[in-house]
DNA sequence: CACAAGTCGAACAGTTATGTTCAACTTAGG
DNA sequence: CCTAAGTTGAACATAACTGTTCGACTTGTG
C-alpha cells in the first residue's frame, strides 16, 4: 500500500516535505504569497514545485490536510474521553491552544481560496472532538445546557484563537495564556 | 471650511457616496475585489472611481475612516458612562454586536493592505471606549481584576465577532445573539 | 442657454501572477 | 557505472489588475 505504481526517489520525497513545510510557514505569515515565493522558501525551483503540486489549489489542500492531521494527533494526546469533562477541557487548553492558532490562519486562507464548504468538511473531525467533550460535560451536569452546543464550541474556538493572537501582538505572555484561557472559559461554560 | 477651492457638483457628491457604500459592501464580502468590481457595484464607470479616489489604498482609507466614524456614533449612543458598568455592557452588546463584526472584516483587509500599525492608530479610539468601560467596572468591583484588562477587551471583541459569524453561517439566530452573548460574557467577566 | 464640471468607454502601458514547455544538468539506486 | 527519475533556469503564453490618457458625451448650475 505504501509505494503505489512508480517508485519515488528519496530525493523527491525530501523536496515534497520541504515544500509542505515552507508552504505552511509562508502561507501562515503572508497568505497571498506567490508560488515563486514558496519555491524560494523551500529552496527548490519553481518548476519542481509544479512537478509535485499541479496548482496552487492542490498545494493548499495538501498543506491543509497535513496540518489537520497533526492537530488530530495533538487532540488525541489530550485523551478527551478520560477523567471528568472539566479536567479533559483543562488538558485540551493546556496542550492545543498554540497549534489551533496556526490552523486558524491557514483556515482564513483556505476559506477564501477553497470556499467555506470544502473547508468545513476537512476539519470537521477535529471540531467534532471538542463538541463531543462538551456534550459529555452537559450529560455529567458540569457544563451548562442553556445555550446551543455549537455556540459553546465557537466560544472555545474563538477564545483560543484570540489568546494566540494576543500573544503574537505582545499583549499577553505565552506562559500566561493557558491560565488566562482557563480562568475565562470555565466560568463561561460551567452550569 | 466646508467647500474648499473648487465647488463640487451635486452629481459628484452623490457618486462619491455611492462608491463608499459599494466599496464597504464589496470589501466586506469579498476582500480582494478589484476596483472594477467596486465601480460596477457602485453603478459608476471605472474612470470616475479613479477620479475621486486616486488609488485603491486611498479608497480603502476613506472607507475605513467613514466606517469607524459610524461605529463611534453607535458606541456613543450606548452611553457607556451612564448606569452601572454591567448595565452599560449590556447596552453595548444589544446595540453594537453586528456593526462591530463588519468592522472586523474590514479590519482584516486593512491590516493586510495598510499594515497593522496604521490600522491601530485609526480605530484605537473605538476600542479605548470599551476598555474604559471595563476599567470602570473593575473600580466598581463588578468586573474581575485578576486578569489583564487588555485580555478582557479581547474577550468581548472576539466573542462579538464570533457571534456575528455564527449568525452568518446559520448556526445562530440573529434574535438570540444578544442573549447568548450576555449569557456567555457576563459570567466570564464578573468578579 | 452656455459653459464648466463631471462622466464614460476604449485603449494603453506596466506589473505580477499562474502554468507549461524545453533542453541540459544532477542524482539516486540497482 | 548506467539509466531512469528528478531538478533546474529560461522562455513563453495567458490572464488579471492597476493606473493613466484621450476624446466625446451628459448634466448640473449660474
Amino acid at each position: 500500500m505504501a509505494t503505489t505504481q512508480t517508485r519515488r526517489r528519496a530525493d523527491a520525497e525530501r523536496n515534497i516535505a520541504a515544500i509542505l513545510d515552507a508552504a505552511l510557514a509562508v502561507f501562515t505569515e503572508e497568505p497571498q504569497s506567490s508560488m515563486a515565493a514558496i519555491a524560494r522558501a523551500a529552496g527548490v525551483g519553481r518548476v519542481t514545485l509544479y512537478a509535485h503540486f499541479a496548482s496552487r489549489e492542490v498545494l493548499l489542500e495538501a498543506v491543509l490536510d497535513r496540518t489537520i492531521a497533526e492537530a488530530g494527533v495533538i487532540i488525541a494526546e489530550a485523551e478527551l474521553a478520560k477523567g471528568s469533562a472539566v479536567e479533559a477541557l483543562r488538558r485540551l487548553l493546556r496542550t492545543s491552544w498554540h497549534v489551533l492558532d496556526q490552523h486558524r490562519k491557514l483556515f482564513d486562507l483556505a476559506q477564501r481560496e477553497l470556499g467555506s464548504v470544502q473547508l468545513r468538511q476537512r476539519h470537521r473531525e477535529v471540531v467534532d472532538h471538542v463538541e463531543g467533550l462538551l456534550a459529555r460535560g452537559q450529560q455529567e451536569g458540569v457544563i451548562r445546557a442553556d445555550l446551543p452546543i455549537s455556540w459553546l464550541v465557537t466560544t472555545v474556538y474563538s477564545l483560543l484563537h484570540a489568546a494566540a493572537e494576543d500573544v503574537n501582538s505582545g499583549q499577553l505572555k505565552a506562559e500566561e495564556a493557558a491560565d488566562v484561557l482557563e480562568a475565562t472559559l470555565l466560568p463561561a461554560l460551567r452550569s
